[in-house]
DNA sequence: CAGAAATTTGACCAGTTGGAAAAAACGTTA
DNA sequence: TAACGTTTTTTCCAACTGGTCAAATTTCTG
């Protein structure tokens, strides 16, 4: 009955998809269809990036959407729809820095932008990097299979970039996952620890600031550290 | 009714801990009293560090601890109490390492064993650092004053030890605070992130060397980055 | 061992939760 | 404007939630 089809990442249940609707035309989205979806996808981002998938419950979605719970049911028949599709556009979105480091460019650059690119996530999207934060620290169960899958491959691909660095004598012969590991941890920490950084910087550090001052410093460790150095 | 008084780190609700009891004699812990205690707080550190807070549930918990739930309200008459034990306690062990950033020794040392101790402990108590990591995902809700007072205080500290050591030109010169938040998300990483580390780096390389491989990179990365080089 | 204190259990409760069902309201288009 | 599909609201429910309470059981102490 629910005119909404989702592409998810399922991986076991193959039954509640069933139940052939009497007159098979899927009728394409409505405007408002869209529109609605939109506003139900940004309240849950709220809410699940605060709180979790267990935490959040579908009246706070409901309320930050701005309808009721059984409207917000319409377009979404079921909690886990809606995160899983969360889940989905993050994960695209938030690997693209990742995908665009590209082993033609110069490495110093290369590496250079991909950090600021991933802290400029950091301020721009927090939430979404607090949905998946969320999503680890529960041993992602929904995303198993893609970490295993999609992002192992891309890892494995760009530090097959950077080995290659290494090789050339461009970049400090290192472990290049856990250098992306160190990208990762130290930019997403504006995020996801926003709360603690802002309480430790106080009130004249903690402000807008606090990226540039980041990046200044990443910038530093991450070029003093990975590239050889002749001075 | 409850004998069990638990110091915590409140800071608004001053109603409920009143209700004298007719016989006033506290009576100190019993045997039973502290090995339960025990028992669930390690059951909830379980399931706290994977639900956050509003995720988990007292029956969860009670069924880790292999008690009824009415039993576990015996020893701790409501929900919060058992977080804010786990958090106080954690908080403290937590931020051992960086107390014992000692100004008088040697900074190479002396910074290279605090990211060791800080990956030693994310190797050791990879539930506690998820468990803060969860709060502070949900915006630090209950630690906040924790975080303003004693933890700025410290890192003010700190910050001001490693200001000392670029001053005197033994480290490079650099945010003392930004170097702090890095060696905390660096090392943190591999306990919140641990899901995706391991299934990044895959079954050959994900065993329990991952942390020896991480200790190497690590000290590599800050070393290189943080001191003046001369090669 | 008796009695008291400490511990455990079972029954229970009110509020919340995810979700179903159906009817009502709305919008569009022939 | 009538008919039909879409959207929204109302009502409802069973399971789960945090927590209470009194009774039953176990453990300790003199």
């Amino acid at each position: 009955m629910p005119p909404i089809k989702v592409k998810m990442l399922d991986s076991e249940n193959g039954k509640g998809a069933a139940k052939a609707a009497r007159k098979p035309r899927p009728r394409a989205q409505t405007r408002i269809q869209r529109e609605k979806q939109d506003v139900i996808l940004e309240a849950a981002l709220d809410v699940f990036s605060r709180e979790g998938f267990r935490g959040a419950t579908i009246d706070q979605i409901a309320e930050a959407a701005g309808m009721s719970k059984p409207n917000l049911l319409y377009y979404f028949p079921r909690k886990e729809e809606i995160y899983k599709r969360l889940m989905t556009s993050m994960l695209d979105v938030w690997l693209t820095p990742l995908r665009e480091l590209d082993s033609v460019g110069d490495p110093v650059p290369e590496i250079r932008s991909y950090i600021r690119r991933k802290l400029e996530m950091s301020r721009d999207f927090p939430r979404q990097s607090r949905l998946f934060a969320n999503e680890m620290l529960q041993g992602a169960p929904r995303i198993l299979d893609v970490l295993e899958g999609d992002l192992k491959q891309l890892v494995d691909e760009k530090a097959g970039v950077l080995e290659g660095w290494m090789q050339q004598g461009k970049i400090v012969r290192t472990d290049p996952y856990h250098l992306i590991f160190s990208i990762w941890a130290t930019t997403q920490h504006y995020a996801d620890f926003d709360v603690q950084v802002r309480a430790v910087l106080g009130k004249d550090r903690g402000g807008e600031g606090r990226f540039e001052d980041a990046a200044r410093f990443l910038e530093n460790l991450f070029m003093r550290g990975v590239f050889p150095h002749k001075d």
